[in-house]
DNA sequence: CAATGGTTTCAGTCCTTACTGAAAGTTCCG
DNA sequence: CGGAACTTTCAGTAAGGACTGAAACCATTG
């Protein structure tokens, strides 16, 4: 029918909003999920630009951020110009990964701060210390939970 | 010494820039930045105004959202005006449930692309169905990981 | 090597949202 | 009850970043 395009259309921009909402970029919620209903999977840039009513400029810095987040990735067709981009099989580890750096960030603010009272009673370092151990806690527990979530997969998958 | 302030002050500041990295309010950041090392615990939104050489109006607006939030609680002194914030105990914890929140919604996005897809072919829905199994196995498992850290926690302090 | 199809770059515009400052509101005290 | 201390509300401003559109760039084909 007709009106899927249109509830597809709905999905994209929904997932825009969803993407803002986490801190990331309307535009690059819109590419990816577009790129998560496709057929075929793959699209190029002038196809996403047409698809999402956006410029082929703002494709094209959201395409390069995704890449480099892992996110997407670049295929080239043989005697064809244009570059297509797809899904990055594995994209949700990666983006686990991604916001690892982030704890391991928030990680080092703590340590730094524990420095500066490095010579202050116990009491006042505690909250510092808390602050640290959780972010260290989360980054020591996040391999294991990527793990668990690859077997899962191979599981199911054969 | 003297030096140890503005060595706090650029803490407060790199807390605030870590927060807006995270997609949060450079602000929020701040005020927790200076929650967590000031000296005692808690402080008032004049105090804080002060300390982060900011206005009266923007401590009033991003208290009440960490407080909404469960970051940072209220706390009255019999006989006092003013009102004082501190960091909430078990705040981590709740930052983590907070994000939970932003799990589900991925998830229901997926399923509602999934739902527009259902009678598409298998292999057209599998982007899909991974994306939603992947924030449903996280949203899962977030729950242990935060009882972890709570016996981790009993643990190390009694 | 010119022409065409496609993508990137970049300067400028627009939109959002954080923040300010002043006025209004609240709470405690004499 | 009037006044002082403090906080919240709100309209307006400022700052930041996303997005556009046009021009430059690149690659493939005749």
């Amino acid at each position: 029918m007709i009106d899927t395009d249109v509830q597809l259309a709905h999905f994209v921009e929904e997932m825009g909003l969803v993407f803002t909402e986490m801190g990331g970029s309307r535009m690059a919620g819109r590419v990816l999920g577009r790129l998560l209903i496709c057929d075929p999977p793959h699209q190029s840039s002038a196809e996403l630009a047409e698809a999402l009513m956006a410029s082929s400029g703002s494709i094209s810095t959201v395409t390069r951020q995704l890449v480099q987040g892992g996110m997407i990735e670049r295929i080239a067709v043989p005697g064809e110009r244009a570059t297509y981009f797809r899904i990055r099989p594995g994209m949700w580890a990666e983006s686990v990964r991604v916001r690892m750096a982030m704890l391991s960030l928030m990680r080092g603010s703590a340590e730094r701060g524990l420095e500066l009272l490095a010579s202050a009673p116990a009491a006042r370092r505690r909250r510092l210390e808390e602050f640290r151990d959780f972010y260290a806690f989360m980054e020591e527990q996040t391999p294991a939970l990527l793990e668990a979530w690859a077997r899962k997969r191979a599981m199911e998958e054969r």
